[in-house]
RNA sequence: GCAGCAGUAGCUCAGUUGGUUAGAGCACUAGUUUGUGGAACUAGGGGUCGGUGGUUCGAAUCCACCCUGCUGUACCA
């Protein structure tokens, strides 16, 4: 006799991939339901792309491999490289190419659709999450970039959060540049390591960002980072030009003046925002909560932005010969779900059915009209879905939070009033059939 | 990728200087007069002690490598 040791296939998720609940998921509906809205009142076009691409199109940031799987998913479909998608600014970009002669210029969409990144996760950070994007495509108007600030504030707070909750943090490419000019900096490794340098200062503050701009920084675990080599000289002009209060470029100065309009006052002229680094030519800015962010043992984690963007006026270009200058954000809305959740005073309603219990299966036909009848009224409910003794439907429709059973057995049937057990009080009532509707919005 | 810490039932963990059939609480299943949940009691199921190899008469316990998770750091189009 052989003893056979059969292989179960697994029942782990892959690195970075997770079921998602209820409870999440109405979150994450509740939030879409209010970008679309507001979408529409801003007058932009819904789209959608697939998921795949070609690896080229969306790929001319990869390094040259075989298999071009660095960050992305990818698959060789007969001869062809695919891969996922990693965001939707490119396949953005690559629909505005491909339909250029019949879109309207400018062209306002936005889309909605998961994206894969192909890297380490974090908390509330995984390889497949849904993001949000709104582009303005074939402009040059500053009023576009400042509109995207001012409409993701409207999303924000539809949503439950507070002028207080949040900030929009703005910058220009423009004033890195420059500076990179006045310090007669070319070595574009150095440019590289100082922009990285200086996107950490929320984080390790000018005191680390000061040894990244040098020779380098060691942090808590003991692992050493090199640092951008500047001299000492230079980090001081650095940090003395980053440090003033108000913005001197000239795109600066105009979005400001927009926000005025707008009347739009929650946001902070931060020079240290730097976000993509070969993507954006112009204003850029970063939505970040400034609320404590939790993990599931308690801590108190950096959470950072839940999404940015700015404008990149050389994208379209890159698939052909239309000129597109483009501004653009983008909110993962995972991320965003995640801080929602941990908000104690952020509820969502969640309704729960009425569970109709079978007392006798005689009586089936009387439990499915009572069940249609309820349905009719809106009222969500169900008729116990097996056959088990009256505990455990008990246990089940507790189990499920329902707020309230009916029982309805030979003695009710009778005097046609069935009984209302309300599962928080734990009280009974015995109510007419054509009073039940109205007990039971009571209840829920 | 790099660094630090961790990995024993679904969950939270205990497991003494390596020594019989590896434990607890919660959860789960079944029952405690079969028309009553959230409490209590009784019984039960469930673990190749993250994996592989090694040391040993003997490994959850020691060693090596790998995998996974957490935190930081790097990268993030």
């Amino acid at each position: 006799m052989t003893i056979e040791k059969k292989s179960k296939p697994s029942k782990e998720l892959p690195l970075g991939f997770v079921d998602r609940k209820e409870k999440e998921l109405l979150i994450r509906d509740f939030i879409i339901s209010n970008i679309k809205e507001v979408m529409i009142k801003y007058g932009f076009q819904y789209l959608e792309t697939p998921s795949f691409e070609y690896s080229d199109s969306i790929g001319k940031f990869l390094p040259d491999k075989d298999r071009p799987d660095a960050g992305v998913f990818s698959f060789k479909d007969e001869n062809k490289w695919l891969s996922l998608r990693y965001d939707l600014t490119a396949p953005l970009a690559r629909y505005v190419a491909k339909n250029y002669l019949e879109i309207p210029k400018p062209f306002k969409r936005y889309q909605l659709g998961t994206v894969w990144r192909n890297e380490k996760p974090g908390p509330g950070r995984f390889r497949e999450f849904l993001q949000f994007d709104a582009d303005f495509v074939g402009t040059k108007s500053l009023q576009a970039d400042a509109e995207l600030c001012v409409m993701i504030s409207e999303i924000l707070e539809k949503c439950g959060l507070s002028k207080s909750d949040f900030v929009i943090k703005i910058s220009s490419r423009k004033i890195t540049e420059e500076l990179f000019k006045r310090l007669n900096v070319s070595n574009s490794q150095q440019k590289l390591t100082t922009l990285r340098a200086l996107d950490k200062i929320d984080r390790l503050g000018w005191e680390g960002v000061k040894q990244l701009l040098g020779e380098g920084r060691k942090d808590k675990s003991g692992d050493f980072t090199k640092g951008a080599n500047l001299t000492p000289e230079n980090v001081e002009f650095i940090e003395k030009e980053l440090k003033k209060k108000s913005p001197e470029s000239d795109d600066l100065i105009g979005i400001l003046k927009i926000f005025k309009d707008y009347n739009f006052s929650n946001f902070e002229f931060d020079p240290s925002i730097i976000r993509g680094l070969e993507y954006y030519t112009g204003i850029i800015f970063e939505v970040n909560l400034k609320f404590e962010v939790k993990n599931n043992k308690g801590q108190v984690i950096q959470f950072g932005s839940i999404g940015g963007g700015g404008r990149y006026d050389n994208l379209v270009n890159n698939f052909g010969n239309y000129d597109a200058p483009a501004t653009g954000i983008s909110i993962g809305l995972d991320r965003l779900v995640y801080a929602l959740i941990q908000k104690k005073d952020f509820k969502i309603k969640q309704s729960k059915p009425i569970v109709i219990c079978i007392l006798d299966k005689n009586f089936m036909k009387e439990y499915i009209n009572l069940q249609k009848l309820l349905r009719e009224a809106g009222i969500s409910v169900e008729i116990y879905p097996a056959e088990s003794k009256l505990k455990k439907q008990m246990e089940y429709a507790n189990k499920i939070k329902s707020p309230a059973v009916i029982l309805y057995g030979e003695d009710e049937i009778k005097l046609d009033k069935p009984t209302l057990r309300n599962l928080s009080t734990g009280k009974e009532k015995s109510i007419q059939i054509k009073e039940l509707v109205n007990e039971i919005k009571k209840i829920i």
